[in-house]
RNA sequence: GGAGGAGUGGCAGAGCGGUUGAAUGCACUGGUCUUGAAAACCAGCAUACUUUACGGUAUCGGGGGUUCGAAUCCCUCCUCCUCCGCCA
């Protein structure tokens, strides 16, 4: 959520801002929140005005019935009476202005860092690091990960159906173990990186979707417990950030840095062809996730050494990826600025999006009233990020497409140690 | 799932209808004292909104109600504790 100060302030900034991410009626939009705010200000200082007179003649009152006066006593109940009736109506009042300027901060995205490129689609992301490493040669029987899956037994999208429906890939065998040990790498790393390692839940409350920004915008993506009013998350983000939710933290405190290993449920409608197939695009797959609370002087350093992280990994992996700073259209709502890390499938003949890490400045910590106590004393919001460290499904379908070869599919040398196998046959 | 008890400031813990945002203790911060430290003493010490400022308003688990007035009474939800049941 946007603060109100920046809306007020810096107005032009933030028209150019909203204008880069091709949002309508940006400017109406932005007259209508200092108009909300406006009248918010000036019915609470004449509520609090009322209900100022209410409580000192409710306190009279008090003293002449003690004083044995009661006849003056009820005459000034009616009159607190009459000036309760006129509160009651200004603070409905209050109540309505303040819930429909709630809504209209939360419809309106984060601002997007400077160095974020124009553009409406994909197609405009900016290549920030082109392809390192390389690209296997592979021969003509190259298959796809779905064909291979078939061959040697490593997962199967049809038993998942069975069990629960389309997108619920089940692995198995050799394919199980290749799962946990790059969940097993991937937590050494963050750990060893100086990460607190979580084990969250799996659901969360309404409170947590909306702190990390699901809840509104994105609520059809999540899975929904209606008996129990709870959400499955779509990403180890949403209960790890959620740990400092209404906190004040010390300066001291900084950086704060927490990793975990989930399974994400994403129900994703609306893609087809290529996209979803195999491992592709999944409802639920497991995640290492890797997020950072920091004071906002530093969270553009942090930025730079998050994706120093995530590198590190898709090197050690031996995969070839390549960078992409996404440009205003492609960048999600809370996000003001992302890098995208993509792998090199050579089956595929295609790039596959495995992590993404974004700075959320304050967006995420306005909505969590995630603060610290600054210099001065002052309670400052903090800036909050994350980033995948690593996504599995599609480093699985890049291991396993990239590293066929006629004897089988190899495992890297980093993974031997927590597969316990070299190769996959 | 059933029965009972409880939720107050960073922590402990009073208050149980009337200037109570809330006693007291601990912790914390600043000061005096001391060569230094400790002790002792003095002062400060919740959050948010609002006001140019003085100040004002709200918040005692959440929401609603009764009342001129609620931390205190009522309803409801949530959480925790104890006992019973069930269970990996």
């Amino acid at each position: 959520m946007l603060l109100l100060s920046t809306i007020r302030e810096e107005r032009d900034r933030l028209l150019e801002g909203l204008a880069k991410r091709n949002f309508n009626n940006a400017e109406a939009t932005l007259d209508k929140v200092v108009a909300l705010d406006d009248e918010r200000k000036s019915t609470q200082t004449q509520l609090d005005q009322l209900l100022s007179e209410q409580k000192s003649l409710s306190n009279e009152i008090g003293n002449l019935f003690k004083s044995g006066k009661a006849e003056e006593a009820n005459a000034m109940k009616v009159k607190v009476t009459n000036l309760k009736e006129e509160s009651n109506v200004l603070e409905e009042r209050f109540k309505a202005v303040k819930a429909e300027l709630e809504t209209e901060l939360l419809g309106l995205p984060n601002l997007a860092h400077t160095s974020v490129p124009h553009g409406s689609t994909e197609e405009d992301n900016e290549v920030f690091k082109e392809l390192t490493g390389t690209i296997p040669e592979l021969g003509a029987d190259t298959m796809p990960h779905w064909e291979l899956s078939g061959k040697y037994g490593i997962f199967d999208l049809k038993l998942g159906v069975k069990l629960t429906g389309a997108g619920f890939p089940v692995f198995k065998g050799q394919g199980a173990r290749l799962q946990r040990a790059l969940i097993s790498f991937f937590l050494d790393q963050a750990s060893a990186a100086g990460y607190t390692e979580y084990v969250p839940p799996l659901m969360v409350n309404e409170d947590s979707a909306r702190g990390t920004g699901q809840l509104p915008d994105k609520e059809g993506q999540m899975y929904y417990v209606t008996e129990d009013d709870l959400y499955l998350i779509p990403t180890a983000e949403v209960p790890i950030t959620n740990v400092y939710r209404n906190e004040i933290l010390k300066t001291e405190d900084f950086p704060i840095k927490m990793c975990g290993y989930t399974p994400c449920f994403r129900r994703e409608a609306g893609s087809y062809g290529a996209d979803v197939k195999g491992l592709n695009r999944v409802h639920q797959f497991d995640k290492v996730e890797i997020v950072q609370v920091v004071h906002p002087d530093n969270s553009y350093d942090t930025l730079t050494e998050m994706c120093n992280h995530v590198e590190g990994l898709l090197q050690k992996l031996e995969l070839p990826y390549r960078i992409l700073r996404l440009c205003a259209g492609d960048l999600g709502f809370a996000s003001a600025l992302t890098f995208d890390f993509e792998v090199y499938s050579a089956a595929q003949k295609r790039w596959l999006e495995v992590s993404s890490v974004s700075n959320f400045e304050t967006f995420q910590t306005n909505r969590l009233k995630l603060r610290y106590r600054n210099e001065e004393g002052k309670t400052t919001l903090a800036h909050t990020l994350n980033g995948s460290a690593l996504a599995l499904p599609r480093i699985i379908a890049a291991l396993l497409e990239n590293n066929q070869t006629s004897d089988g599919i190899t495992i890297p040398d980093v993974l031997r140690k927590y597969t316990g196998f070299d190769i996959i046959k």
